[in-house]
DNA sequence: AAAATGTGACTGAACGTTCACTCATTTATG
DNA sequence: CATAAATGAGTGAACGTTCAGTCACATTTT
């Protein structure tokens, strides 16, 4: 029962996920992610307050697992750098062997949800959470040890991370081929263009 | 009268940029776009075959309004170097000045009509495209002279004008302040990103 | 030069479709 | 049998698109 209960939520979420995946918010109706997961229309809406509910809930699960993956074995007494090309690598594989989720959060980064979403954690004073602790500590580390580039935050994550979105896009679409060897030479790039 | 039915066409062109740059494709029914460009709503359909039509004139226009201005005083006899500095500094500095085509280009480019766009000129064999020529020069002259990094022409792309596009949405919505000087340094980054 | 006729850019109410969401009803559970 | 869960036809709002009609202006006729 208990089970059943968080089935039927997983259905929908799954079947949310692939379709926005695939077909973009546009080509996601309620009425066919609740065929694809084998429900009926209103018991989205016992789940869901409503879609956007639904989408945003969708989004934080995905980052939040997506983190847990990429931060798993993260040594917080390793050098930098060595820091930074665990993460960068960990996050460029996960998206390129999650396409699925890549391909929805990256959606969700463009849409207004995403507009929303970062402008309230840019402008939220307090960083509580764990990942974000991650990637800051390797600027304010980098800064500190002045070993990166004198840049804003927000200006690293973008030299930093930004291209690794950038390129798992490409990649998802297939326009280009990435094996461990590309990805490395790729951080060791992003590497190059944050360093002093 | 020639005129002003150029200054129809002009107005539903402007107006559909304003509303789909500030809330994107949804926030642009044609109603508002009509209403917003002092037109009819039946006029939009005597101007382009339909809303798609329209969106992709749009983007059309755009795009080589922006690489002529980008492109302006550009010569090939200088080094590589600093024809890339060239490029890429006037292509941020471009972004960041046309806020609203920067936005509009940007949705698009994230859309369905942006897969099959790139997808288009993925797979064209012939890149008569002057632009293009520019920069996939850059790439051939670097790769031929060995001055930057053995990547695909896709991974180059990333990390050499990717990532002026992620600073720009940042700069767009607040995120960061640029001026010219921080601009260089950035632009110095992505050289340090691909040059050997 | 005045009147009659023709033209097509322009208009916006109306149409068919699609969508997120509701709720009366049915089904399952304890 | 009482309560909770699940259902899907139904609803109204919003959308892109259409088309019969209007009117300013060009052309022809008288």
């Amino acid at each position: 029962m208990e089970k059943k209960k968080r089935d039927k939520r997983e259905a929908i979420l799954r079947a949310a996920l692939e379709l926005i995946a695939e077909h973009g918010f546009h080509g996601a109706p309620t009425a066919m992610i609740a065929a694809k997961a084998n429900v009926a229309i209103g018991s989205i809406y016992r789940y869901f307050e409503n879609k956007d509910a639904l989408i945003i809930t969708l989004h934080n699960e995905i980052e939040c697992a997506a983190m847990k993956i990429i931060t798993v074995d993260y040594d917080r007494g390793k050098p930098l750098k060595e820091r930074f090309f665990h993460v960068a690598r960990r996050m460029l594989k996960y998206m390129i062997e999650h396409p699925l989720e890549f391909r929805f959060v990256e959606q969700f980064f463009y849409s207004p949800y995403g507009i929303a979403f970062r402008r309230d954690k840019f402008f939220a004073d307090t960083a509580i959470d764990n990942d974000e602790d991650i990637l800051k500590g390797l600027y304010d580390d980098g800064r500190s040890q002045q070993i990166i580039k004198d840049f804003e935050l927000s200006v690293f994550f973008s030299l930093a991370f930004g291209i690794l979105f950038n390129i798992a896009r490409d990649n998802v679409v297939g326009f280009n081929k990435l094996d461990d060897i590309v990805i490395d030479k790729i951080v060791g790039a992003c590497w190059d263009a944050i360093k002093l």
